[in-house]
DNA sequence: ATGACTGAGCATCTCAGA
């Protein structure tokens, strides 16, 4: 089974690059993050056309995150459980494939809004912490997969590539980020690649691509019965070269039938 | 020393991204 995560920085914008890129990778599941769309105008028809249905959580101008599978599933949740009820920012789906929980994220940058902006953040891995703990407790199967937004070492960026005070790298952050690790998930990527950088995003400004200055917070975490079924787990680089691309690259994991 | 990006929207500027 081959899963996959893309922060597309706009679904209208990339629509044909996501189109090329199924029918390139033929993952069977694909998470996308920041649509920047309400649901109505996700298109849908042209992944359709691919095989591909698409469960979307929109939101007008931002956020906004969708599932893409070749299989039929239903979305079990739409807002990342916990959260207050007026909470509108369309960051969370959960959906079940094949007895598999699987959990597309946008988490929250927390670099805007002040520290209220970075409390949410803060907030919200706890949520997510939570909601996995439940899974892992009733012993389901599950993974979860998205943009992160956290930097979890200093080798997940390049130097000069972000500031130390950046809410990616904050303690506090990389603190949560480990509190989620700590159930029993594994980080793919991480696992089959222990050492130096393996980025998966690299800014517009200032030369990051040509100059290879970029970060790593786009992640698959996976938990203990579906860790030892991985077999192979990393960006794809090639995307990044491409005309008018995302900043976010794709991240694919391949699962062990 | 200078310039250095992208996208959406009540849009020719502001907010957010990271």
């Amino acid at each position: 089974m081959r899963i996959a995560s893309w922060n597309v920085n706009s679904i209208r914008q990339r629509e044909t690059h996501v189109a090329r890129w199924l029918e390139r990778v033929q993952p069977d599941i694909l998470f996308l993050q920041e649509l920047k769309c309400e649901a109505p105008v996700f298109p849908a028809a042209t992944f359709k056309a691919l095989g591909y249905e698409a469960a979307v959580v929109g939101q007008k101008a931002y956020n906004g995150v969708a599932a893409l599978a070749r299989v039929p599933f239903t979305a079990v949740h739409t807002k990342l459980p916990g959260l207050p009820e007026d909470d509108a920012q369309a960051r969370y789906i959960e959906v079940t494939i094949g007895g598999i929980t699987m959990i597309g994220i946008y988490l929250p940058n927390g670099n805007s809004g002040g520290e209220a902006g970075y409390a949410y953040k803060l907030a919200w891995m706890e949520h997510l912490r939570a909601r996995a703990k439940a899974l892992q407790d009733a012993d389901t199967p599950f993974l979860i997969a998205g943009d992160f937004n956290v930097c979890p070492t200093d080798v997940d960026f390049a130097p000069g590539a972000i500031s130390p005070t950046d809410a990616l790298v904050r303690p506090a952050t990389r603190a949560q980020f480990r509190a989620l690790l700590w159930l029993g998930l594994t980080d793919a990527v991480r696992a089959l690649h222990p050492t130096g950088p393996v980025f998966t995003f690299w800014d517009y400004q200032a030369g990051a691509w040509p100059r290879d200055l970029g970060l790593r917070i786009d992640h698959v975490l996976l938990s203990p019965t579906l860790a030892e079924r991985l077999v192979a787990a990393g960006p794809d680089r090639e995307e990044r070269g491409r005309e008018q691309p995302s900043d976010h690259v794709p991240v694919v994991v391949e699962i062990r039938d």
